[in-house]
DNA sequence: ATACGATCTGTAGCGACTACAGACTCAAGC
DNA sequence: GCTTGAGTCTGTAGTCGCTACAGATCGTAT
């Protein structure tokens, strides 16, 4: 048993996860270093699954410290997911503040290139509109 | 005339560019080292008028590359019209990518939640959520 | 024997700032 | 004059999350 051994070129293969990306996390502490098999790392079925929950939390946009945090309440056990509530709630909001964010330049700049293919204006859309202070006199821009 | 030099502070202050960032653009190229009143750094109502355009061009997302080259456009005149267009749309095309991919965090993220109010599951919604490979056998997570 | 692919370590780079440390200048108050 | 405080200066290093090398070494196939 336990013969499920791999190396760190099947680890990235099977989670998606760049080989020097594996290492950084290693580096930083945020997978474990793994016993050698010479000089080479040699991975189990545990660090397959821990780096696939790395993964799927980095594309949720956890930061990395986050996703230590994260870890570490998925090893604790049931009364974690209160706290796991909590950060996950925490990062909903930051997530739909960028969106917010993200949706106010979209507005604005679908309306350049609205005005742009009307051609109405006799400058240049969006060149005026960042020339242009808000509700303040112009100063040669 | 011309006896509206002001410093850094201030140019800070009216623009709303931190001074770090003011020395900062200027190192990299984006802004012009400005005459020297002493060794105090002198500027006019032109670079008000340049660092508000930066400024307001980065909040609507445009890298500093992308800055530079509105820079030179807003410089060149008409004819760069149809040059900002491109710069523009492929930005907004951006733009509307970032969007989509922090929609699908959010969705993820709001049903977990929504999962983790709800109290039905037996585990942690998110955490499963996290630990489960997209249709592939668990492997202990 | 040798060529290849995979892995190793260590370091430096990216973008867009931000945060110091430690020196200096300048004007106001005593 | 002297001190204090605010503002400015230069230069360097840190942030985040990777990514990209260089140059060494390893194991296997031909």
């Amino acid at each position: 048993m336990a013969d499920t051994a791999i190396q760190i070129g099947e680890l990235s293969r099977r989670t998606g996860c760049n080989i020097e990306t594996i290492r950084y996390y290693e580096r930083i502490g945020l997978m474990p270093a793994p016993p050698r098999r010479g000089r080479y790392r040699s991975y189990g079925a545990g660090d397959v699954g821990r780096l696939g929950f790395v993964r799927r939390a980095r594309e949720l946009g956890f930061t990395l410290d986050e996703v230590r945090a994260l870890l570490r309440l998925a090893a604790g056990g049931e009364a974690s997911c209160a706290e796991v509530r909590v950060l996950a709630a925490a990062h909903l909001g930051d997530v739909r503040g960028r969106i917010a964010d993200l949706r106010r330049m979209e507005r604005v700049l679908a309306d350049s290139v609205r005005a742009c293919d009307a051609g109405q204006d006799p400058g240049c859309p969006l060149i005026d509109a960042l020339c242009a202070e808000p509700q303040l006199p112009q100063t040669g821009c």
